[in-house]
Order: C-alpha cells, then structure tokens, then sequence
DNA sequence: GTCTATAGCGTGATAGAC
DNA sequence: GTCTATCACGCTATAGAC
C-alpha cells in the first residue's frame, strides 16, 4: 500500500503547487520515487489519481473547519475562530486554487470541490442559525448571505495575497470580516 | 497594425478561458487567424504576447471601475454600484483567474495583477475616507480593511459562483457585502 | 510582415520483462 | 506490483522562403 499512498502524497503536494492541468504525471513519479507502472496500475491515469488525492484534500480541510465550527464557544465565536485559522495566504486555497482551471470544473474532480463549498457554506449557515436562537445574532440577518461572504472573503484573501505576494493582505482582509460581523451582532443586540 | 490586433485579442479571450499556462500559442495563432510568424515577428514569445494582452486588460477593468467609483453619487452609493456590476460569475475574474499559476506569479506577468489590486484598493480606501468625511461612516471604520474585504468578496464570489456552477452564488455573495457595509453605515450614524 | 516547415523537448499513456 | 522502454502527439520556438 505504500506506493500508492506515496503516489497520493506527492500528487496532494503537486495539486497545491501547481495545479491539475500543470501537473504532469511524470513529475509526480519523481516527487514519490514510483516508477511510471505503478502509477496506471492503481490508477486508470493523471484524472483518477488528481481525483483521489483530492478527496483526501477535501477531507482535510473539512475536518479542520468542522473542530472549529462544531467545538466550543458560542456561535460568533466559533465563526470568529475560523476566521483565525492559519493558512499559509501566498500558497493558496488547496481547494479554491484548482477552481479556475476549466479541466478541474469539466471533469469528476469538480465533485469534492462543489461538495466542499456546499458543507462549508452549510456548517457556516447553520452556526449563524444558532447565533440567531441565542440572540448573537438579529433575526433578519440573512444567513446564507453571511455565510456566502465569510466563505468569499477567505477564498478573496488568498487571492489578494498571493497577488501582493504579502501573507498580510489576509489578515487584513479577515480581520475586515470579523469587524464586520462584530458590527453585526452590535446592531443585532441593539434591535433584539 | 491588424494581425497583431487580432493575436492580442485572442490571447485575452483565452487567458480569460483556459489562463496562461495552458494557452499554447498555436491556439492563439488559429483564434487570431494569424500564421505562426506573426507571432514571433511582433512578439518575443508567449510571455510577451500574454502580458500586453492582460496590459489591456488591467486597463479595461481599471477603467470600469473607476467610471463607478469615481463617478456620481455619495460615497456609499458609488461603492454599491460597484459591487452591482454585471460580472460573468462562473466565467471567473479575468485577472483574479490567473493568480493562482506560478508562471503568472514567477513572470512579467505578475506586474500588471499586483498593480490593479493596489490601485483598486488605493481607489476603494479613498471612497471609504470619503464616506467618513460626509458622516457617512464613523470614523473608527478601518479603511484598508474594509477595502480589502470588499475585493475579496468580488474574488471569492467568482470562486464560489464557478465551484458551484451557479451565477447566483456571486449575487448571494454580493448581497451580503452589500448588508454588511449598510450596517457599518446604520452603526456610524448611531455613533456619529 | 507573413508564410510553411521543422526542430527539440515534454506530455499522458502503454507494452512487456521481471 | 514494479520496473524500463517507448509510442504518438502537442508544446514553444526558430529557420528561411516569399
């Protein structure tokens, strides 16, 4: 089982640097050490093994997010803590990155992606409802739209840095978010 | 004057569609219709052609951002009305697509994308200075940080939109952007 | 200034020995 | 299950005629 697991590791790795439609198989050969059967004897080809390795990006992240979002605290802090979470800016979103690549979006990779968007955005509307049943948060605050704007200003923050080539750029950018989140449960507590 | 039109005009159709890493310059030639030594004769190579067209691009955006922003109203409205552009969602932003691939980041590629985030930025901080100054925003608003996460709403609603095949999650996106910088503004009249 | 032809290399995938 | 060798093709770039 190693080799496979290697040819994953390494695929998880390239995925990250460079991409689906810029990896190259044979640099995943090189990156693990496999040589070039391995590859299509557990995988049918570069798609097959991108998808895989993806899953288990997918899961990654999404373990992440759930200990923060269903851990402890009240609801807003929950949300604040995930905003908190580390994330290496310049390198990217593992998952967002892929998103503009169009063989990404034509082909099963696209799956896990939608999917991890679609729980994330779930989990986050879902704290923002227990926000609300505790009064963090006023009732006519539109949740799917917070929780579309918490997930976009994490995918844009990886953009603006990378495009800054500065980590900063994120931390300004979600410290924005929190204030304005703060500001909301301000306005909440003043009306509710 | 024509040929070299037509390839930098098909070089910025298909930075916006494939990026620059899997635009080959034979696609180019037959988009533009032009033969393979036009393309040498009035460009260096690929790298070349791609940063005069994402050049016309940058100021084709810069531009309509700055009819908006710069334009009529106070502040506020200016600042809504942008974040209400039409904007093909799944298509992806045409520069905030290309941030990602390490070519774009490692070339003379990159210029032209880090200038138009800081300049739109620059141009968003100084709205929102504006809005202090009219009494639209209190003044112990954040400028930078709200500025950031208004373009990082935009980028992460592009993201967000394509992840999902769905032009809707930007409008969601937006909308909530939208929400939260009317109750920065509810929350500075109540304080100011 | 534009064309066709082609170089030199890397791609994703397969063949077949071990 | 893993290896080396190789296929057919596409890539970016150049050569050289017109």
């Amino acid at each position: 089982m190693s080799t496979k697991d290697d040819l994953i590791a390494a695929t998880k790795e390239l995925l990250w640097a460079v991409g689906y439609e810029s990896m190259s198989p044979r640099r995943v050969l090189q990156e693990s050490g496999a040589g070039q059967g391995s590859l299509y004897h557990h995988f049918t080809g570069k798609e097959d093994l991108a998808r895989r390795a993806l899953e288990e990006v997918e899961a990654e992240l999404r373990q992440r997010a759930e200990e923060v979002l269903l851990g402890e605290g009240t609801p807003l802090e929950r949300i604040d803590r995930f905003l908190s979470l580390k994330r290496a800016a310049t390198r990217g979103c593992r998952i967002g990155r892929l998103v503009p690549e169009s063989e990404v979006i034509e082909s099963s990779l696209h799956a896990p992606i939608k999917r991890y968007f679609r729980h994330l955005g779930n989990m986050l509307e879902g704290v923002l409802l227990q926000a609300k049943e505790r009064g963090e948060l006023a009732a006519e605050v539109n949740t799917p739209q917070i929780a579309a704007v918490i997930m976009a200003s994490i995918q844009g923050g990886y953009i603006l840095a990378r495009a800054a080539q500065d980590d900063s750029a994120m931390t300004t950018t979600l410290d924005g978010a929190k204030a304005l989140l703060a500001q909301l449960r301000r306005a909440g507590s003043a009306t509710g």
